[in-house]
DNA sequence: GCGATCAGCGCG
DNA sequence: GATCGTGCTGATCGC
């Protein structure tokens, strides 16, 4: 692949240098630069991406990049780290690192494992339980963060929608572009569910444009039309933001603080950014708070009843264990009512299991 | 030679 | 200028 990309170029040159690249893009080739970095033009995905019609060297490049990740980061990167006596490999998950509660992982980072793309999914069959014949069980939380800002807001129509189990991508999607529940298109669904997330972290016309790749005129439209049928939302976001900048820190759902100095800067972008993380850091940092407690009751759990099964990973929104065969189906029922119960919100807490051999095998 | 930074990209 | 939170790789910078 590498060779063919050379070839289509007309020069051999460093594949994994950005610059380098760059230069055979956008001076060589003459191709259409377009976002800048630090340094010269971009030659991310996303620019990529734009250029496939101008020359065939583009589908290529990208695809090497894929398979350049995957090999480098989850094959080479992960193998020297496997303990030869235990034929295991052990991550270190830190409790004090991130700005929102959250915990991560490193040495190696087991919470970036893919999953988005078939290719990059395989590699979680390397990941299997110590013994064999013992199963890996997964627990999910189902949409968390909105789940929280229904709460934390008290939305009445968000509230409402999750009390019903209706799929609420498609609700907002029925509110916003005001057409029948049942009529939702799945291209429609897929731009109110963008706006859904936006939301989450605090969006504007610009971002929301970019993401859908339509104008920034119709981006705020939605953006408007959004608040208008939530408008217990808006009253919450300019709440949150007001009471930060007054108190110069955010809570989450148990308290936990996180001060934004950023809110009081004088400079527009970092002012903006501290606005984002104070409407962001509540959701996130107690969808964390919410699994820390559900991790904690769940070990009591395994421990009063003795049994032989335990956790192996927590992935934000997802536990992953491993079980005896026995213990398959008690394990199953005990992370989804332990996760779901571990505390009350206005909405219920759905949550999803798996089980499976290995990570890539997981099923309901 | 080595640590820091940049660009890019994996995850929720 | 432009959506939150992370960690890792390879290239490059700078001492």
């Amino acid at each position: 692949m590498q060779k063919r990309i050379h070839e289509l170029a007309g020069i051999e040159f460093n594949l994994n240098s950005p610059k380098q690249l760059a230069e055979v893009l956008f001076e060589r080739l003459q191709l259409t630069g377009g976002k800048k970095t630090k340094s010269g033009y971009s030659t991310d995905a996303e620019t990529l991406e734009n250029l496939m019609n101008e020359h065939e060297i583009i589908g290529l490049i990208l695809e090497y990049r894929t398979l350049a990740k995957l090999k480098g980061t989850y094959l080479d990167g992960l193998i020297p780290l496997i303990d030869p006596k235990k034929d295991r490999l052990h991550s270190t998950f830190h409790q004090a690192v991130t700005a929102t509660g959250r915990l991560s992982s490193s040495d190696p980072n087991l919470q970036n494992i893919p999953t988005r793309n078939e290719e990059g999914r395989l590699i979680r069959k390397a990941f299997y339980p110590t013994v064999s014949d013992w199963r890996l069980v997964s627990a999910d939380y189902s949409q968390i963060e909105l789940r929280i800002l229904a709460h934390l807001s008290q939305d009445a129509h968000f509230i409402d929608a999750y009390k019903q189990k209706q799929d609420i991508h498609r609700r907002t999607a029925s509110e916003v572009f005001d057409v029948p529940f049942e009529e939702v298109s799945s291209s429609l669904r897929d731009k109110a569910k963008a706006v859904n997330f936006g939301i989450v972290y605090g969006i504007s016309d610009y971002g929301l444009a970019t993401q859908l790749r339509i104008g920034r005129k119709e981006a705020q439209g939605y953006i408007d039309r959004f608040f208008e049928e939530f408008p217990a939302i808006r009253e919450y976001q300019t709440k949150i933001i007001a009471e930060a900048k007054e108190s110069g820190f955010v809570t989450t759902l148990f308290q936990r603080r996180r001060y934004l100095p950023e809110l009081s800067s004088k400079n527009y972008n970092l002012r903006s950014f501290g606005e984002r993380a104070a409407l962001n850091t509540p959701i996130q940092g107690s969808a964390a708070d919410l699994i820390k407690i559900a991790m904690i009751q769940l070990q009591q759990e395994i421990e009063k009843r003795n049994l032989k099964g335990r956790i192996l990973l927590q992935v934000h929104d997802e536990l992953v264990c491993e079980t005896p065969r026995e213990e398959e189906e008690l394990f199953k029922v005990l992370m989804k009512e332990t996760m779901e119960q571990a505390i009350q919100l206005s909405v219920p807490i759905v949550v999803e299991v798996y089980s499976g051999d290995n990570w890539y095998e997981l099923q309901k």
